[in-house]
DNA sequence: TATTGTTATACTCTATAACTATA
DNA sequence: TATAGTTATAGAGTATAACAATA
C-alpha cells in the first residue's frame, strides 16, 4: 500500500476531520459501498414517483432491450438469487410493466418483456435516473465520467 | 449519452451476452452496484472466520486510528443511521474489540475505541481483505486502482 | 430548544434450502 | 440426473419515529 495517511477531500465536515486518518478512506470497497449508498437513495428517490425501485428499474430496463432475457439471465447479469428474481418481476407484471412468456423451444425457461406501457414508464424513469447521477457525479468531467465507468466495467465482469 | 451500444466485456458468458444491447451495462450507478455487491460479497466471506462484517470492520477500523471517532462521526461517515451504528458498536463492545469511553466535556457523546484485542483482530482483518482485494482489483494495474480510488473518493465526499 | 445516543417498528435486501415441472 | 422457476424462511441492511439525558 502506498500511502495510507491521506488527508480528508473535505476538511469542512466536522465529521470527515474527526475520522480523517484512518486507512478506510482509500478502501476502494469502502469508496464503492459509500458512492453505492448515496447513489442508490438518490436513485430510489428519483424513481419514488414512478412507483419504482432501483431493482425494478434495472429489470425493466434489460426487459427494454432487444434481447428478450430469461430470468436466469437477469439473475446472473445483476448478482441477484433467482428467487429474488421472480419478485421483482411478480411486481412489475403486477404493475403491467413486463410480461414473462414461455420459451416454446424449453418450457421451463420463461422470457421476460417489457410492455408498451412499461417503455413508457421506463422512457421516464431513464429521465429521473439521469438527473439524479447528474447531481451525484457533478464534480466529475465527461472524461473522468467515462474513465470512471471503463474502470468499473473491468471490476465488474 | 454518448454511446448506448456497448459490446459486452465478456462475450463468452452466456448470460452476457443475452442482456448484452441495454444501456444499463454504462450506467456508473448499476457498476458501482454490481462491483459493491460482488466486493461486500469477498469481504464477508473473508472476514467470516474473524466473525466481523464488513460494516463491523469499517467500524472497527475508524476504531482503530488516531481520532477517537464519537457515534455520530462514526454514522456520518458511513453514511449509517445513528441508530444503527448503535447495534454494530453494542456488537464490537459484545465482542471486546472496542470500548465506549463518556466524554468529560459532553457528557452526551461517547467516543469509541479499539480495546488491544480489537487492534489485533483488526490487523488480520486487514490482511484478510487485502487478499479478497487482491482478487476483486486483478485485472487493474497499480495506476488504475489510484485512478479509481481518486475518482470514486471525489464522488464519495 | 437542540443534540447524542437509544429503543422500537417496519420494510427491503440477501442467503439458503426445498419443491415442481420440465429436460 | 440436471436445470428453470418457485415458495418459504431467516437474517442483515435501511428508513422513521419517538424517547431520555444532556447541553
Amino acid at each position: 500500500m502506498a500511502d495510507a495517511r491521506v488527508t480528508s477531500p473535505n476538511p469542512g465536515n466536522p465529521a470527515d476531520a474527526r475520522v480523517d486518518g484512518s486507512d478506510l478512506i482509500t478502501d476502494i470497497e469502502f469508496l464503492v459501498a459509500r458512492v453505492r449508498a448515496l447513489g442508490s437513495r438518490a436513485a430510489n428517490g428519483a424513481l419514488a414517483p414512478l412507483g419504482l425501485r432501483v431493482r425494478q428499474y434495472a429489470v425493466l430496463s434489460l426487459a427494454c432491450g432487444s434481447i428478450s432475457p430469461t430470468q436466469r439471465d437477469l439473475a446472473e447479469f445483476l448478482e441477484l438469487d433467482p428467487s429474488q428474481v421472480v419478485a421483482v418481476i411478480d411486481d412489475l407484471q403486477a404493475s403491467g410493466l413486463v410480461e414473462r412468456t414461455q420459451d416454446p423451444r424449453d418450457r421451463r425457461v420463461n422470457i421476460v418483456q417489457a410492455t408498451p406501457h412499461g417503455r413508457s414508464v421506463y422512457a421516464e424513469a431513464r429521465v429521473a435516473i439521469a438527473a439524479a447521477r447528474e447531481q451525484s457525479l457533478h464534480k466529475l468531467t465527461t472524461e473522468e465520467r467515462a474513465t470512471l465507468t471503463e474502470l468499473l466495467l473491468r471490476v465488474a465482469f
